[in-house]
DNA sequence: GCCAACGTTGGC
DNA sequence: GCCAACGTTGGC
């Protein structure tokens, strides 16, 4: 079975690579677009590498590594009407987002800005997180990137 | 705060 | 099934 890496975007005013470090694991919840929910159910394995990057920050960049931490399962705040992640249409019978958990591996001794990502952008070929207009929060990262942006380190 | 990009919704 | 309107993301 191919061992899988990803790049997953959060938000260090919500949840930094700090939090992650303190909580040791946690569950992703709140993915709500389709691309990165099939990401998470369908290919995400147990011990999979993901770079965690810091989106919506000064800079952005990727700040850690953490691990796919046990198989997916549905996102328990879809069915819970006071969540944010409420979802109506969902039901526990027929749950409609999946997550993952994430454990904590270790920060990144430094920061790898997007703007150094960037400048390396011919050496990493076609990079989901370079591509014009991107959005996704999940993103599938190719063995040999993973290995280019560890070693910008 | 701005705004381009783009996913989702809902009327038809 | 089309597509306009709307909401969100995320860099700057």
């Amino acid at each position: 079975m191919a061992k899988h890496y990803w790049l997953m975007k959060s938000e260090p005013e919500e949840f930094s690579i700090d939090d992650l470090q303190r909580v040791g694991s946690e569950p992703w919840s709140g993915v709500r677009n389709y691309q990165a929910r099939n990401f998470m159910r369908d290919e995400m394995k147990p011990g999979d590498g993901v770079l965690f990057y810091h989106s919506n920050a000064t800079p952005p960049g990727i700040a850690g590594i953490a691990r796919v931490d046990g198989e997916p399962y549905a996102d328990p705040t879809q069915f819970d009407p006071e969540s944010d992640y409420f979802d109506p249409k969902s039901s526990p019978e027929n749950p409609r987002w999946q997550l993952v958990n994430l454990r904590f591996e270790r920060k990144l001794k430094r920061l790898i800005t997007l703007d150094e990502i960037k400048q390396h952008a011919e050496a990493l070929g076609d990079f989901a997180l370079l591509r014009r207009g991107n959005r996704l929060s999940v993103m599938p990262v190719e063995k040999a990137q993973w290995n280019y942006l560890l070693n910008l380190e």
